[in-house]
DNA sequence: TCTGGGGTCCTAGGACCC
DNA sequence: TCTGGGGTCCTAGGACCC
């Protein structure tokens, strides 16, 4: 590699095709060519296709109830998600990005920013294509790559990567001779950071696409949707403005909700799924290193309901707490405040807010006798936490979640955990 | 019958302080 | 009788992301 005074610094935005079905075609060769659908949580609606499941002109984000007959029909894969399936996949391909780029920046599940060095004039498509080939190998999973000079254009050509058949999964917005002809692709709503809102905004302004919104006068942006607006038309025109974050940032809060299988209209069973969430949920912050001092938990009826209903309660604690017992005590309380029986409630959850990491964390001098309590409690919620890693997470919980439930979620059409799950690795026959 | 879950960031407006 | 203005903090809600 030469100086790095003669290289500039590229953006590319990596992300892997198709992913959840990606992931089942490449734990069941039997998938492989053949039209998948992976639905989500509650087996509610569409939210991965695989390549021949789009051909078949199969709507992202349908409701499953409205589609499965015709799925049905076409013969196509249904599964449910398996979000540990996915999660561990997601590590591996990470793990190998990680080698073929300077900095990265993990953006979700399936999506990496990383940064590149590129030699002055070079083309970085040869190391696309390693980086391509490399996956592919290892993983069975196809990736597309977009090359520009910040996030924005990096995003804009991954879109064009795959828009454009002859690109073969590689577009760089940097070494482009009819930029404009390219900008002009992206609709404005298929911009990063365009939702529908202000998509339909710049559309009664007649602005179509990327181009425009490049070219649009900035003080009408800025008035309308504040810095962020003006830092996505600055990196529209090729300024840096938002940096890849190699350190994840610590979580604001954490979130434990689901959609039930069917609606509940019981305090019982209210309490026991905001139970079962808080337990979850304080799993999860001790994972993390983190406590929380403010809890809070909601319900509601659902969106489609002719007879609705919301509520929240919180409780701000004294001492921040990660510790199972305290919370499941506070959110059984607070389950009492958000209830009311006139309503069939179709989803609850419980959010854990103010989070502090335990090492900075600040003790009320008032309240000593709970900490007095949290030193044992703390190796309890440790030999919890290692059972439950050792075995699965099944090993131990509390009596609530124990109790027979029929409110939970639908997963009919669960793959199984072949890479997660020691019990079920493939038998291959040979 | 059946329509996901888990996040972040930003802004406006009220409360409060000096 | 005349009763300021600037700053900060907090919260709710909007908008967006995958």
């Amino acid at each position: 590699m030469k100086s790095k005074s003669s290289s500039t610094q590229s953006i590319a935005l990596i992300d892997a095709n198709n992913f959840y079905a990606s992931c089942e075609q490449s734990i069941n060769p039997h998938l492989r060519n053949k039209p998948v659908v992976i639905l989500s949580n509650n087996d509610g609606c569409v939210i991965a296709r695989s390549p021949e499941a789009r051909a078949l002109k199969i709507k992202m984000g349908i409701p499953y109830f409205k589609a499965k007959e015709r799925l049905n029909r076409l013969g196509v894969v249904v599964l449910s998600s398996n979000y540990s399936l996915y999660g561990d996949m997601s590590k591996r391909l990470m793990n190998l990005l990680k080698n073929y780029s300077e900095e990265m920046e993990i953006y979700s599940i399936d999506e990496a920013f990383v940064s590149i060095l590129r030699p002055k004039d070079k083309s970085l498509h040869p190391w696309a294509r390693k980086v391509r080939c490399l996956i592919y190998q290892s993983l069975g999973i196809t990736l597309t790559i977009g090359i520009g000079e910040n996030k924005v254009r990096a995003k804009i050509a991954n879109k064009l990567a795959k828009n454009i058949n002859s690109s073969a999964g590689i577009f760089d917005l940097v070494r482009i001779e009819n930029e404009n002809d390219y900008l002009r692709k992206i609709s404005v709503e298929n911009i990063w950071g365009i939702g529908k809102q202000t998509s339909n905004w710049l559309q009664s302004k007649g602005i179509k696409n990327a181009k425009e919104l490049r070219d649009m006068d900035q003080d009408e942006i800025i008035k309308k949707l504040g810095v962020v607006g003006k830092r996505l038309q600055l990196e529209l025109k090729g300024n840096k403005c938002l940096p890849i974050e190699i350190n994840k940032k610590p979580k604001k809060e954490i979130q434990v909700s689901r959609s039930f299988g069917k609606p509940i209209t019981k305090l019982e069973d209210l309490t026991q799924a905001l139970a079962i969430y808080a337990i979850k949920a304080s799993a999860k912050m001790r994972s993390q290193n983190l406590k929380s001092s403010t809890i809070t938990v909601f319900t509601r009826t659902s969106h489609y309901s002719n007879n609705p209903y919301q509520k929240s309660a919180h409780k701000k604690l004294i001492n921040a707490t990660n510790n199972t017992s305290t919370i499941l005590k506070t959110v059984v309380a607070l389950s009492k405040e958000i209830y009311s029986p006139e309503y069939k409630l179709s989803k609850a959850g419980v959010l854990m807010q103010d989070l502090t990491n335990c090492k900075y964390l600040q003790q009320s001098i008032i309240n000593y006798e709970s900490q007095e309590d949290s030193i044992k409690s703390i190796s309890l919620m440790k030999t919890i936490d290692s059972l439950n890693k050792k075995f699965n997470n099944k090993a131990i919980t509390w009596a609530i979640a124990k109790k027979p439930q029929d409110w939970t979620m639908n997963r009919n059409s669960l793959s199984p955990g072949s890479t997660t799950d020691i019990k079920k690795i493939p038998n291959i026959i040979v």
